[in-house]
DNA sequence: GATGAATGAGGTTTCATTCAT
DNA sequence: CATGAATGAAACCTCATTCAT
């Protein structure tokens, strides 16, 4: 039996477990025994704070996407833009690979329900969103080519997510700076020599 | 009431009403309820060809990774290479954008179960494996950079990836022609002018 | 698929596979599946022969049960009495010391629906009763004491069916001789010394 | 809507409610919807305090067997021992004529499953063991007379349970006290005058 | 605010039985 | 007469949610 606690506290006791029991195993797989049980609080407790297990769901992923969201830096055209963007790819590169983060965002949380795919579709809208006005910021300086930017903001992305996923999901060890040099050389030379 | 069909054919169309229960509602919200309905089928019908709803699912994924997988042809290094790999990535790309296709591969399959995850990990690490090869071709050929292969054939799938993901499922349109052309020119000439 | 057969040749072949498989599994372990499967029968020749599980087991149980009450020989009021009966109680507990017997007898039988308890139920009554019978004439022929001669009777079927009991459902070993001489014993001097 | 009691108690309620309806059906005819109607309590409430149908059936079992067993108290080789024995068989045919402890000792437990018939067979054997110790202890007190002491226990056994058999399953009526006057008689003088 | 026993709709699975071929 | 695919009622069990204390 937990002392009562400030209300804020409690609800963020219950949003870690949470995080840790819908990252192990899964929003399915997870039951709120599991959660409360990792809380050690009661069940009734659990219904004190949000409305159901959907709810609580919701709030981890807006509270993990805000997070990576937050690693980004906003690029400054005054200084060095390559290695902003660099770092940038490294931030989220690193936060991404948590498993926890990476479970969330690239596997439990689609189909889960319309909200939650709604928050995934505004997150990684986004983070398209946020590259493509990057790189034409770039085009404008010069330093980017020309083409269709919205589907180069796509790759870009699809590039981080994928070394991510393997890494994460799929067991394959993946060390971050191996992948932004790569990623780096790649949107520097491209891959092919004619 | 069905009529008495052959063994393969009734197999075949319980497959289809899954494969597409499975895509329209995800794993967990399809009920066999879905599925015998869909197909038109009583419930022990369902259960006179297959184990279970877990059994199904399987058989489902394995066939629509088939699939795919099949839609790839293997290099004639002959033949003009370049074409060969833009023509592998269009076929995969088209066969990805197929909702059903996509929401299994990329979002239901996940954490249903380990042997799910399993025909996953040995699909996308497949996927990986050849593309690091053909890179690899390409290599010794001289029409590859060199660098660490298998980040960047990590890059490839993702590129592809991400935009049958934000097309069939985060509900972006997605024109195939475009998104060979832009990765055909980011492997080719990269993003970015130094 | 077995080629026409004589009607009653077919019914022995899945009443012999009824009686296998309901003493092997008990009534309500075993399927029908098992029976056609250990008769080489399709399903639907099944119900061709026999309305339902309930009656196939229904007819096992008459065949067990005429077969042991026919293992019983009336007694000769001219020859040696408790020779005859000695006799009598060495044949019934050989033949129900068969585990299919037994089974079917002591175990799978009750409960199973009312006819069938109505066929045990007639089947120990009437050995109650033939025992019974035994006695009264013993009685008048002076070779039995006095007393409650049903329960009596009870009590000698008592014996005999508990130590089939054991050794056929409990796996004790059981030695035909060693329980007629006993039960001999029994009978002839009771069991204490005042 | 039954509302929240004592756990020991709600378990209870259960096992009593289970009791009576496995006695009246018998195992397989019984439903948990059978138990729960009979305890007055919905569904998720039995699945609280029993892991299955079997194991509340297990439960109920051990319960029985063990009200049984405690009816039966130990001789005291001081006293009459022929009364004491006497009063036991008179316990346990009291005890084992009520409908329900006879019905799932003859007839449900067996065959249920294996940890069922464990029950039983430990049960039974045990039965058998203590009349057996209490017949050599007579033995060495000269009371007993020669003779294979383990087939003579099985066979007293036998005696009481066919009476309880025939009394409770059967539908026929038995009379405590005649019963165990008969036994007496049997087990002093045996049956037949030679 | 905290508790946890109780709830019951809904899920998966089984298997005796039917009937068109 | 034999077949076996199809049937569907009914069984068991789960777990998110409620609410009286």
């Amino acid at each position: 039996m937990s002392r009562s606690l400030p209300a804020e506290q409690r609800r963020n006791q219950l949003l870690d477990a949470a995080r840790m029991v819908f990252a192990r195993d899964g929003y399915h797989r997870a039951g709120v025994s599991d959660i409360i049980e990792q809380a050690g609080v009661a069940r009734g407790t659990f219904y004190n704070y949000f409305d159901s297990k959907r709810a609580i769901f919701h709030e981890v992923l807006v509270v993990v996407v805000d997070d990576l969201a937050g690693s980004v830096q906003p690029i400054d055209v005054g200084g060095d833009i390559l290695a902003q963007a660099r770092a940038n790819v490294r931030a989220v590169l690193t936060a991404a690979l948590d498993p926890q983060v990476a479970r969330l965002l690239l596997a439990e949380a689609v189909g889960v329900d319309e909200e939650g795919d709604e928050v995934l579709r505004a997150f990684y809208g986004d983070a398209v969103d946020r590259i493509q006005t990057a790189l034409e910021l770039g085009r404008r300086l010069g330093v980017v080519r020309e083409g269709d930017l919205r589907v180069a903001a796509r790759c870009v992305l699809g590039m981080v997510k994928e070394n991510v996923f393997l890494g994460a999901l799929m067991g394959q060890q993946v060390d971050p700076d191996a992948v932004v040099d790569e990623i780096y050389a790649f949107m520097t030379q491209g891959l092919l020599k004619l």
